[in-house]
DNA sequence: TTGTAAGCGTTATCAC
DNA sequence: GTGATAACGCTTACAA
């Protein structure tokens, strides 16, 4: 515990498998030599434990297999998810992971760009909210859910796109006066595009409409004093709520609740992300539409990792898919149930 | 984006501040130096955007600011805000955290710790299920939940404690015909201790109880077999439960619900964790034992990063706390408040 | 106090 | 193919 026994080098294993230095490295590195070689070192590193030194590597070759994510936070599902998944599609690739959480504070996500910078990484993944965030473009840089540059690839879910099926789907569902509710950070991101894409399909298709954004700093207030003068004293004037997050869905369903109103019976809601209780194999909060978090994942991996890290696409959108969780009037999905809010 | 223009070294800040190499050095190491001297380092090293590069220091001084943290996965929210806490009080000691995910497989908690070790990290806190793990004792390494050997530190909550609180707990209720129920891993570790504090206290306290043990591999089937010998045809033969997690004691709600028992009228359950909906602001889903999950991080970092790791305790029990969520016949605390299952 | 120089473990470039 | 050798950027005796 208290010392660090030095570790074999390269130069152990060449001395023990009586050939070169170099010759050890070319072995650990992939490099074309003679077969007895290769065997005669790899025996000899196995009988060692020796393991090639990552900070030497780095050092010299400037290449560390260290890919870093800057998140908000991992307190929260969606997050939580996405850290892991994109923890196993690195170890799959060999790469390791560095974690670095922003607190949402811009000046922390300053910091922590530049600490990892200083680290030496071969890339970083960022989800990054503050608005004036310096992204040079000289080091290996995928953004998640917010639209940096065009030289910078953003990896997403096809938040339009779910904005318009949950529009859809309500409106399939019977609804005929439907509610936007948003939350989030001022800041724009992609995640903006869930309205827009809720208010085309309304607008294309005459349906009867409203959408309200508020601001995550002002709290919850504003949302409940809207809906107090929507539902309170028996009216109900909507019997449709799209909620840029499933987390403001529950919210906004534990107000309704507290107002009397019924979900589903008299308001059917649909929640953005696809959260689930405890962990990714729980039951959904709401239906929702559900953010692919693994591709997700998988994709800025893939594109970060990429040789031609030059000519990638700017924006790529993953698909959603709608998914059925008791807040809606239909049977819910793949043995998805939901909760019920205690009023 | 393509290529990392190389950043400026010490021996460029040297140069640009007219000094020596070795002065640099000393001043990004706290060194004591000549004051003009400091500041002319630091002017110059601010005017060419310098950043000691970790490699080279790691290389070294086999000191990398940097430490690895084991876990089964993030993909559960004590585990997610563990890694959450820890990092955030790494960052307050200025380390770097690197992230490694096992999946709950003994193979990948031994490929963890070697990479791990490969990249030379200053110290391992590991939350393990493996039952042969190899901890070599020549690195600094603390154990979460789960005593390893004397010689390394493991922190946990007062599982003893815990198990003692739900059993009082639910006695206090009104309870006099307990169960305890517990799943889990077949490793045993420090949360076996929870099922012990509740057999004990309620040895000591002559209370009426049953114990049921299963293990995770054999899937929920068991314990919802024995909820129906014990509940099913208008039996309740217990009136208060206490489950060893949290996602049981959900689980079993959920069973009971199915078997027309109604919580906590007829049954009063209390789970372990202090797990909340979305966040670590959220609901909990049930009454339950909180575990210290920030206290767990800090402690966690202070033994690891402590000079004398030597000496440090075996064991650290850090103090639990009963929160009323719902499942129990009295008041919600401090605004919780919790979910009940639909039928 | 400051400057100098010897490595830390690898990789890459050479002659062989 | 192989085997010396020079970096990579930094820390740390040790000499000035």
């Amino acid at each position: 515990m208290t010392q660090r026994e030095k570790s074999p080098t390269m130069k152990d294993v060449a001395r023990e498998a009586g050939v070169a230095l170099g010759t050890v490295s070319k072995v650990f590195n992939g490099i074309p030599v003679g077969k007895s070689y290769r065997e005669r070192v790899e025996a000899a590193a196995d009988r060692l434990g020796y393991r090639v030194n990552n900070y030497a590597r780095g050092l010299r070759a400037s290449k560390t297999n260290c890919v870093a994510l800057i998140l908000p936070s991992t307190d929260h599902m969606f997050f939580a998810l996405l850290a892991d998944y994109i923890c196993d599609a690195l170890t799959k690739r060999d790469h390791r992971m560095m974690l670095a959480i922003t607190r949402d504070d811009p000046q922390a996500e300053a910091r922590c760009i530049q600490m990892v910078r200083q680290n030496k990484v071969d890339g970083i993944i960022g989800l990054t909210y503050s608005a004036d965030l310096e992204v040079r473009d000289d080091m290996p840089y995928v953004s998640i859910d917010r639209f940096i540059s065009p030289g910078i690839p953003c990896v997403s879910s096809d938040n339009f796109s779910g904005g318009s099926m949950a529009a859809e789907r309500l409106y399939q569902l019977g609804c005929r006066r439907l509610l936007f509710l948003r939350t989030g950070s001022h800041v724009s991101g992609e995640a903006d595009k869930r309205g827009a894409g809720f208010i085309t399909w309304c607008q294309q298709n005459h349906a009867d409409f409203e959408a309200m954004r508020f601001d995550d700093r002002d709290g919850l207030e504003p949302v409940n004093r809207y809906l107090a003068e929507h539902f309170g004293q028996g009216r109900v004037d909507f019997d449709g709520i799209f909620c840029s997050t499933d987390l403001l869905a529950y919210r906004v369903r534990k107000t309704l609740a507290s107002l009397g109103v019924r979900v589903p019976e008299d308001v059917q809601i649909i929640g953005f992300d696809g959260i689930r209780s405890f962990n990714s194999e729980g039951e959904l909060f709401c239906s929702t539409i559900v953010q692919p978090v693994k591709q997700m994942a998988e994709t800025a991996v893939n594109v970060l990792l990429s040789e031609d890290h030059s000519n990638a696409p700017a924006l790529i959108c993953l698909p959603v898919r709608y998914a059925a969780g008791g807040t809606t009037r239909e049977p819910c999905g793949e043995g998805e149930q939901s909760w019920q809010v205690n009023t």
